[in-house]
DNA sequence: TCTGGGGTCCTAGGACCC
DNA sequence: TCTGGGGTCCTAGGACCC
């Protein structure tokens, strides 16, 4: 039997989230922006009809902004993860095989399910809608990739209602030929050139083209999308997610960074987050880049990083904290304006099988009690504990002037009902 | 004047080994 | 003047995803 491959998206994200604790931004235009409040991340449909591109940086639609009185928030991540959430525990009641391949999708199996999926799919639909007040769109198909396509036309096309089952389309060719080539999930923008070039224009087109050129000028991803196109399935459900190979926090700055203090301040910052992400996941880091950037758009861009490793792997703060800032040191550079800089952890293992080294002198046990203590305080607490070397004033903080609420993750930001 | 953050996989080429 | 061949491992860079 052949695999059933649901995918299901959430629409607009981020501009949901924010509408289902602002209802009065229903209708209106609504977006989301990256952090540092610098490019557009998210667009309601009244906002990518006023022509206002994903990705855009904000300063340049701002006049867009002001003329049609759109609303603008900063990025509120807590929100949207603790949503994703939501979202996700709402899913797993559909189907025991679920893949949650981004904040806001994800792959389910529909292998088993009797009767229309279409209905089931319309199911799943209400489901999320009711108890998360989230909007999604559903694709059903034979393969990941026609999946996505077929979610992708769900949500454009009213006439589907938000589910589209191509598992029963009579002919898949036709519903391909109406979707652009750089439409197919793989295909991004220099394949679509090529690929352009070549005269295919549509999924359909890719579906036919010749295995052998493509092999020859796309790699075996390439083939692999075409076969997913055809129906035949490459790509199984990952609902056994793979250890994470890297833990990277990066930053823009609020405002260029001119001292090696304050870069200093930033690296260290970024170490201790990652490390708490590391603990969580019950890693350990064979070896930590830091990087330092200054502008992408000026000429002469700075740009270098450098690489720790570490003796025996490790997640202890202060340790990344010391190599971080030994770091800085070494990439530090008088009269340059930092933009940005970030930690890389790499070479991650699982905590309990770190290989100690012979001639390790440091005291593990000691920094284990006092990692578990700091994690375990600042779980409890609204106002986490930070380390010294953070700094105190932290004046490069990127700037989220239009952020809401932590409406479902602080009990001081409850919403009230008047 | 303002331009995000966090990931993955694949490939080519060099280092190194026998 | 002649100067192998094949394998593995690692890394940097490209391309893509959301």
């Amino acid at each position: 039997m052949s695999e059933v491959f649901a995918l299901i998206d959430c629409n607009n994200f981020y501009v949901s989230c924010e509408r289902v604790f602002n209802p009065k931004i229903e209708s209106k235009p609504v977006v989301v922006l990256t952090n540092n409040d610098g490019c557009v991340v998210a667009r309601s449909n009244e906002a990518k009809a006023l022509g206002i591109g994903m990705g855009v940086p904000a300063f340049e639609v701002d006049d867009v902004f002001k003329k049609h009185n759109v609303e603008v928030f900063s990025s509120n991540y807590t929100l949207y993860a603790d949503m994703s959430g939501r979202v996700m525990e709402t899913l797993s009641t559909f189907t025991p095989a679920m893949e949650v391949y981004s904040i806001d999708e994800a792959f389910l199996n529909l292998g088993g399910i009797d009767g229309s999926l279409a209905d089931y799919g319309r199911r799943i639909r209400r489901t999320v809608r009711k108890w998360t007040g989230l909007p999604v769109s559903i694709g059903i198909a034979r393969t990941k990739t026609l999946a996505k396509i077929a979610n992708h036309i769900a949500k454009k096309s009213p006439r589907y209602d938000g589910v589209l089952d191509l598992t029963d389309a009579l002919d898949v060719g036709q519903v391909l030929a109406t979707v652009p080539v750089e439409k197919v999930w793989g295909i991004g923008i220099r394949s679509t050139i090529k690929l352009k070039r070549a005269g295919i224009n549509t999924a359909l087109d890719l579906s036919r083209a010749d295995v052998e050129w493509i092999k020859n000028c796309f790699g075996v991803i390439g083939v692999r999308t075409v076969y997913e196109l055809r129906g035949e399935c490459c790509y199984k459900l990952e609902d056994n997610p793979p250890a994470r190979k890297s833990i990277v926090v990066s930053r823009m700055f609020g405002v260029p960074v001119e001292s090696m203090e304050q870069l200093k301040e930033a690296a260290a910052g970024y170490a201790a987050r990652a490390g708490e992400r590391l603990r969580e996941q019950g890693l350990a880091a064979g070896a930590q880049t830091v990087f330092v950037t200054t502008s992408r758009f000026i000429k002469n861009r700075y740009f270098n990083t450098h690489t720790v490793e570490f003796a025996v792997p490790t997640n202890d703060t202060v340790e990344l904290i010391r190599a971080a800032r030994g770091s800085i040191e070494k990439l530090y550079r008088k009269n340059c304006r930092f933009k940005k800089c970030g930690v890389v952890l790499l070479g991650l293992v699982p905590e309990n099988r770190v290989q100690h080294g012979l001639f390790d002198d440091a005291d593990r046990e000691k920094s284990i009690r006092l990692m578990r203590a700091v994690d375990t305080i600042n779980a409890k607490v609204s106002t986490p504990l930070r380390w010294a070397a953070e700094g105190l004033c932290q004046s490069w903080q990127a700037k989220f002037r239009r952020r809401t609420k932590q409406f479902t993750t602080l009990f001081a930001d409850l919403p009230e009902v008047a």
